[in-house]
DNA sequence: CGTTACGATTGACTTCGATCAACATCGTAC
DNA sequence: GTACGATGTTGATCGAAGTCAATCGTAACG
């Protein structure tokens, strides 16, 4: 009921962006290359939720989460982004989730309003636009799912979800706090770190670090994800 | 833990559409005239999670359902479509839910080919159709916000989105089943059963019959919603 | 070093919603 | 009408996860 966590304010709206940005080619055109990147340090704050939406925003290196909260404190971590991944995409002009930078890192910045009036004359970037907003969609539907699990299944996951991701089955780093986690699954930080014990006594994983699992047995989490 | 309902199985991938499909006009182009409209009967499979994707779908009157199940039955109801509401988008080009009938109603079925390759030609299509997908996520993310608080809470939010939604503030005809409205909130139908009469005792509303709920004090749920 | 501070873990207890079961209501067919 | 099945409500009990609180690392800093 709680678990609100610490907010470092740094960035009024992003001012001069620190790198240059760089023109878009004309043709092979792409939103991979229009932005400017820009440093962001732990526990900043990248955007707030009804801010109006400049950016399009995409994770360079580090990690960030996106996030809302219910007026009672509540809070709801929408999605972990990490390195490639982009975030701040919006329906109206207004962002409808908060940004933090979970550890330090550096975030590209895409101006909305190039990239819209682009989409007009481009098919191609349009229908990057359209691939970025239906693969929200997806991940957003998959979360949804997770949250009608029980704790187990979706502790166990997340942790699929993130050594998938992290493209080494063998183990994931976690750059993200047990109440991030918690946040994320709809639990609290008591029964993330229960659960955790729970699996790593039945042999499923194995935590060294606290931010770190190593994953013995993949078939028992997938069998436990339900 | 078993919560499936009977699906009428009615068309295999829908053969020859009963009425006329209408041609897009060459400006002023938009999605709302390109289909065809084809009824389906009460509880009867539109399609299936993981069939080709071939149509948008939307709604000319009655009400569908979206859903998936987990691999034990488990049932999570995406979507509640009424009329004017389009669902069937997709990402890949397969289902990644299923969709039946609520009641006897009238779907638009819009050929998704025809649909891609006028959006690469025509900027206005390209933006409905992001739009129609950025619309998607919201209510998406909505929807992961309800499933994190109590059940008090989701109950009141059905009410007050289906309320909205009905464009009457005073009641609303409720077109699926206490189960159908369980599966979209992540409760049993016990407990959305008690939920409703809390709120009958509580004055907040009325329940003359179990499809119609009156909303009495839309304060009273709004506090509730959280 | 020790001290402090923060995050994570563990334990004891409570609570909310699920489960199991009985009963009520409604619509439809006979 | 009555009988039946489907749908919805209510009650009793159980269990999973939340809450409250103590303790344990681990890292930062004097």
């Amino acid at each position: 009921m709680h678990t609100q966590t610490m907010t470092v304010r740094k960035s009024q709206s992003h001012p001069a962006a620190p790198l240059p940005p760089q023109a878009a080619s004309h043709h092979g055109e792409t939103i991979e290359f229009m932005g400017a990147v820009m440093p962001f340090a732990r526990n900043a704050e990248i955007y707030g939720e009804n801010e109006p939406a400049e950016y399009l925003y995409k994770v360079v290196s580090g990690a960030v989460r996106t996030y809302r909260v219910l007026n009672d404190g509540r809070r709801q971590i929408g999605a972990f982004c990490l390195p490639g991944d982009v975030f701040g995409l919006e329906v109206g002009d207004h962002h409808s989730f908060s940004a933090e930078a979970i550890v330090d890192c550096k975030v590209m910045l895409i101006k909305r309003s190039s990239l819209v009036s682009l989409a007009t004359r481009s098919p191609d970037v349009a229908r990057q636009l359209w691939t970025l907003a239906a693969t929200e969609l997806q991940r957003a539907q998959d979360h949804t799912m997770l949250l009608i699990k029980t704790a187990q299944e979706r502790v166990a996951g997340f942790l699929l979800e993130m050594a998938q991701r992290a493209r080494c089955a063998e183990a994931v780093e976690l750059p993200m706090s047990r109440q991030d986690i918690a946040d994320y699954l709809g639990l609290t930080i008591e029964t993330v770190s229960r659960t955790l014990t729970q699996l790593e006594n039945s042999a499923a994983i194995a935590v060294p670090t606290s931010r770190r699992i190593v994953l013995r047995n993949q078939a028992a989490l997938n069998r436990l994800n339900g």
